[in-house]
DNA sequence: CTCAGTGCAAAGGATTTGCATGCCG
DNA sequence: CGGCATGCAAATCCTTTGCACTGAG
């Protein structure tokens, strides 16, 4: 589990665990939701992830807890905005912390072979343009856009060896 | 490499259904595979769309399918690398004609809230940028790059509407 | 005490697969 | 002919739900 792009091994961007419960209560609380154990647990075993994970990564990670709890309050936690669905190559349910909590906007690189998703930093540049495009594709369609989604596609390392 | 029709920029590129259908039956060869009435039907559903479309709407289109045949059909012409896998706001599989074939290079505008996505052209700035993040994105993690996706997400006129 | 959260099991949907048959090459 | 493609039905897999129970406020 590597981040690429920001920081020292390890400690990427600087999660401040504490801050962050007390973040992420907070906007359960806003929704009248409670931060129990179970949502501790799943929040935490994305936080440390540091990339999307599935649900079963989680479960794996976050260990003892019920397969349907784990759907239930990932569920709840993506309401709260805490955490966020992001799709992989596949069609299963990847899911991560969200970005002002992370800290740090980043986009995807993703295998079509194996699944495996890789985060990766944004770029200025690319942001910029993604910007300038975005407003260009509302005003031509109406839609209210409030969000991007960059994904790179290729095959891993691990992938090409196996070639 | 061929490209079918010669659209201006904005609207859809009349596609050459006579000539897609050739270009398609030559790349299912190349996997020794045919080119069925069933495919064919799968394939005019997805290249009549103009946006990516789930099996129940290949279905409908393309009268007749039974479900299993067209979701073994759809896999192979992904494999002929005719047809694409797109990932929208569900986890639900969604299908288009692959990028080479329709002619024109383009992202998506999905709607979190109704699952709606619409195509929308590329930008130049956008894509060279993507080229540079990508290059580097490569180098740092050893994957090879070989596709993009980008996605923006909003919400729908109509379901601004229904707010 | 009350209600949200929990856990188990069963339900639901989407997608895949086994198998006998049909059809193209 | 031989093998790929087909259709149907059954199997799988992921995800959601119903319900009774537990625990925190």
């Amino acid at each position: 589990m590597r981040r690429v792009g920001s920081g020292a091994a390890g400690a990427p961007a600087p999660l401040d665990l504490e801050g962050l419960h007390v973040e992420v209560a907070l906007r359960l609380a806003s929704l009248d939701q409670r931060y129990t154990a179970n949502r501790r647990a799943i929040l935490e075993a994305i936080a440390h992830a540091g990339r999307p994970v599935t649900i079963p990564e989680i479960l794996e990670r976050a260990g003892g807890v019920p397969q349907s709890s784990a759907y239930r309050n990932i569920s709840v936690l993506c309401e709260a905005r805490v955490a966020r669905r992001v799709a992989g190559a596949d069609d299963h349910g990847r899911f991560e912390l969200a970005e002002d909590l992370s800290g740090h906007h980043h986009h995807h690189l993703v295998c079509w072979s194996c699944g495996r998703v890789t985060d990766i930093a944004a770029f200025p540049r690319l942001e910029q343009a993604l910007a300038e495009a975005a407003r260009l594709a509302a005003s031509e369609t109406g839609y209210e856009v409030d969000d991007h989604r960059i994904d790179l596609g290729g095959r891993c390392p691990a992938c090409l060896g196996a070639c």
